[in-house]
RNA sequence: GGAUUCUUAGCUCAGUUGGUUAGAGCACCUGCCUUACAAGCAGGGGGUCACAGGUUCGAGUCCUGUAGAGUCCACCA
């Protein structure tokens, strides 16, 4: 028997190891069909914030809804290295105890970085434990892994001799914090406050000079040139003469070029093609020379003459208060810019000419956008719009750099001797060095669905799982990734690696602030399990937005889903304190709210089933917990507390929860596990097993469902009436009934007692009429009662205010009727319906007007 | 500049291919310790669906425009 009150804890205990033992997560059954989804692997950097709770929930709801239906699920777990995010951290930690990267070396701290992962590994684990996830641990992948980094490798070669991958010198994000570079969907562009400063820039042989503006000063000594307008008549006379470069004193060109804008500025711009790939660009046009000034770590070099070694920064101080002293600086303008901020590091992010290696996205893009065309073979996008964003992104998409100056990851397989190139996994023989770059950590996840199957070996389950069914994942990683893994897919197992993918929103603080460290807003899961259950947590993340839409954190409504399970957990001790004798659940004679109840579970059935298909969890859920509070709760627990000796009510009851357990247990998989334990009849020996509830039209009895709408209405009209009229508990009443049945019920849910029916003279009380006068049911209960004069009057009131009501709705249906193109058009139905109402209307306005009199 | 999402009750959100009187949770008011549950029960109040047009017999829903909020991309000398 059930405690008197739901504990989550208690009744979480236990239950995932208990799982586990009986291997109900893992997959192969081959009788089945299969299911397939990877986990977006999370990193191994930390803990799992409130956002991977949410992408799990949704992702365990599907695997165990598939689960019940009878599907072969492999829902395959990993982590992610996450290169620059783990090194970093490993670095921070490092740098604590006194130890330099360097001074330890690769090996060293690449053993370093593995214990680390190790650590993490073992802790994000336990975090999915406490989440109830069913994940196929026996096919948990690393994207370090010798699987992985096989299919890493293939991919990269592959790619290489086609002509897709390339080494270049070209202008890239540089992190001097990391040392590495970075793609462009690692750059974050934050507002912050800046300058323009405008520096005097002399022109040769003349005594005047051109305003030059610039954000970044000390890139000044790699200015090759200044450019203007062609189309600039303020300028263009100087295109082909020279200014001298402030404080270097060297003589640069002036050159006409469209990428000078006429309206920005002051017209005039520096050009330093190894510090901006505009000016790259620009650079190439002109052939002019590439200066690098500054050092990786983001200090001057050389070139920047007395402020070499200086950080970037300090050196655009002191720059600024030499050309202020030798009357070289015109203004200094206050500005509010946007800069790039390296993602993991927050370093402000340089450009920075350099040789990297680049997949070549053209060809590759335009075969996405070629499949996506294909009905058959599409990623199909939930919600639909989502696709647009994809599309976008391949429309206009720019080589993707890969090669990272990091350890932790996998190494580049080209090798080096005597300035030759050999791209191979094995050293080509001695003198042979490998490039000492490591590849960007989203290469290996973009490969993720197939390599973890075991790509590109045709293994059983590479054959058997891909492409697999669904992905799951938020929209602020779609570029990052699901772009990534749908080129990676489409070029090299011919298929897209998903057929549906699933996004999200992102979790929010109750402010609807976006999460972050730095404002302190992040909700720790485990603390909210800790206080309120996972079930609880799960059932409000994946219930309280539309797909797609973001969804605001706020505890009060975690709350609240606890009270609810608290209920459910409630009724099914009921449920089992009346049932614990039923030998077998016998569904026949049936009394009306038996009949009732089954066909609203069925109608529930039909649509979670439904809402469940089409990833509407918020739909299922709120249909779900209508059904389980207001019908079987305060509906059917309370009609069945007068029939409870019966069978077939105590079946009712007891065949209802069952299904309401297993229509519940993807989204709260331990309370439903605990109470389904608890069952004196059961289908299986646990609900996860056991098969998820079918519609099934033998249970569904139409015409009940008017009868006990009916019903359910009167009682409420004559509590209301009551309530009004200020009607106690000692009143007489006469109550006729045209169904025995149902006069039962509701003589029991009025609490109308044999000793209050009116016996003596009537003429002596105030007379109260209810009635119910609806096709299905006639009701007549008058109560007699000794009112007041104030009491009275306050029943004429609203006897007139129902008046009015009514009138008003007569009307505007009889206009509603006999407007021609309503009967034209309207299904016929609707207007059947209209037509009920309105005489319903007008028989209880010629009652209202008789109870006036 | 381009794309995209949103604006519905005091708050947070649902609202299906256009079709009953626009729903829920929380909050609020009233009455109840009724033997599953007071973390509950019963009853109630509260909305010009951002604004303006249009299509339609009928618009929260479709179209156009306006205002406001968010997000992404591009540009940021």
């Amino acid at each position: 028997m059930l405690d008197t009150k739901y504990n989550h804890k208690n009744v979480e205990e236990g239950k995932y190891s208990y799982w586990m033992k009986k291997g109900y997560f893992l997959s192969g059954d081959k009788s089945k069909p299969p299911f397939s989804m990877i986990l977006p692997p999370p990193n191994v950097t930390g803990k799992l914030h409130i956002g991977h709770a949410m992408d799990v929930s949704i992702q365990d709801i599907i695997a165990r809804y598939k689960r019940m239906n009878g599907y072969d699920v492999l829902w395959l777990p990993g982590m992610d290295h996450a290169a620059i995010a783990t090194e970093a951290k490993v670095v921070a930690k490092l740098k604590e105890q006194g130890i330099n990267k360097y001074e330890l070396g690769r090996e060293g701290f690449l053993k370093k970085s593995w214990e680390w992962k190790e650590e993490y590994a073992q802790s994000i684990r336990q975090q999915w434990s406490k989440m109830g996830i069913s994940l196929d641990y026996s096919k948990e992948r690393f994207t370090l892994d010798e699987v992985s980094v096989k299919a890493v490798n293939h991919v990269f070669i592959t790619l290489y001799e086609k002509g897709l991958i390339y080494k270049g010198k070209k202008i890239i994000n540089w992190d001097p914090v990391a040392k590495t570079a970075l793609s462009n969907e690692e750059v974050i562009y934050k507002d912050v406050e800046g300058a323009f400063y405008h520096i005097k820039y002399y022109i040769e042989n003349e005594d005047k000079y051109l305003d030059v503006a610039t954000t970044r000063p000390e890139t000044l000594f790699g200015d090759t040139a200044v450019a203007v307008n062609p189309k600039d008549e303020r300028y263009n006379y100087l295109i082909g003469k020279n200014v001298i470069l402030p404080i270097v004193n060297k003589l640069i060109p002036i050159v006409g070029d469209e990428h000078a804008d006429m309206e920005k500025g002051t017209g005039v711009v520096k050009i330093t093609p190894a510090h901006d790939p505009n000016d790259f660009e620009v650079g190439n046009r002109h052939n002019l020379d590439r200066i690098v000034v500054i050092n990786e770590d983001g200090t001057m070099n050389e070139n920047a003459l007395e402020f070499n070694k200086m950080d970037r920064f300090e050196a655009r101080e002191k720059l600024v208060e030499r050309l202020k002293k030798e009357n070289l600086l015109i203004d200094i303008e206050n500005i509010i810019h946007s800069v790039g901020h390296s993602e993991r590091t927050n370093a402000i992010v340089e450009p920075y000419l350099s040789e990297q290696w680049f997949v070549k996205m053209a060809p590759l893009a335009k075969k996405v956008l070629e499949n996506q065309k294909d009905k058959e073979k599409k990623v199909n996008f939930v919600p639909k719009n989502q696709e647009k964003i994809l599309e976008n992104w391949m429309n206009d998409c720019y080589d993707w750099c890969i090669s990272r100056q990091l350890w932790w990851g996998i190494r580049i397989p080209a090798w080096y001797k005597d300035g030759k190139m050999k791209v191979q996994v094995e050293s080509p023989g001695d003198g042979w060095i490998q490039d000492e770059d490591v590849l960007d950590t989203w290469f290996s996840s973009a490969l993720w669905p197939f390599s973890t199957l075991g790509y590109p070996d045709n293994t059983e389950l590479y054959k058997r799982y891909y492409p697999t069914n669904v992905l799951v994942t938020g929209y602020d990683i779609i570029f990052f990734w699901v772009a990534r893994m749908i080129f990676q897919g489409l070029e090299f197992t011919n298929s897209r690696p998903f057929k549906e993918c699933i996004i999200h929103g992102i979790v929010r603080d109750k402010t609807g602030r976006k999460m972050s460290k730095s404002l302190g807003n992040g909700i720790d899961p485990m603390d909210m399990i800790d206080e309120y259950g996972c079930d609880a947590l799960r059932f409000f993340l994946t219930t309280n937005s539309s797909p797609g839409q973001d969804l605001r954190f706020d505890v009060e409504k975690v709350k609240s889903t606890w009270n609810f399970i608290n209920k459910i957990w409630n009724a099914s001790r009921f449920t089992l304190m009346n049932t614990e004798n039923l030998k077998e659940i016998n569904l026949s004679n049936l009394s009306f709210s038996d009949k009732w109840i089954l066909t609203r579970l069925n109608d529930t059935i039909k649509a979670v089933t439904k809402n469940m298909d089409k990833y509407e969890f918020n739909n299922a859920g709120s249909e779900l917990y209508s059904f389980i509070w207001n019908d079987f709760c305060d509906g059917y627990i309370e009609f069945s507390k007068f029939n409870i000796e019966k069978e077939s009510t105590q079946s009712t009851l007891l065949y209802v929860l069952t299904n309401i357990l297993k229509l519940l247990h993807p989204f709260m998989p331990f309370v439903t596990e605990e109470i389904y334990s608890n069952l004196n009849i059961k289908d299986a020996e646990s609900i996860m097993i056991s098969n998820y509830p079918k519609y099934d039209s033998n249970l569904v009895f139409t015409d009940t469902i008017n009868l006990m709408k009916e019903t359910r209405e009167f009682i409420t009209k004559v509590r209301t009436i009551k309530k009004d009229n200020n009607i106690k508990k000692d009143a007489k009443y006469e109550f006729i009934s045209s169904n025995d049945e149902i006069k039962l019920l509701i003589s029991n849910c009025l609490k109308l007692t044999n000793d209050n029916i009116l016996k003596d003279n009537k003429d002596e009380y105030t007379k109260l009429e209810i009635t119910s006068n609806t096709k299905s049911l006639k009701n007549n209960l008058i109560y007699y009662y000794k009112e007041s004069m104030d009491e009275k009057n306050k029943l004429i009131e609203d006897l007139n205010k129902e008046k009015i009501r009514l009138e008003n709705s007569i009307l505007k249906r009889e206009k509603l009727l006999s407007n021609p193109g309503y009967i034209k058009n309207a299904p016929s139905e609707l207007i059947k319906l209209e037509k009920t109402k309105l005489e319903n209307e007008k028989i209880a306005f010629l009652e209202i007007i008789n109870k006036l009199k």
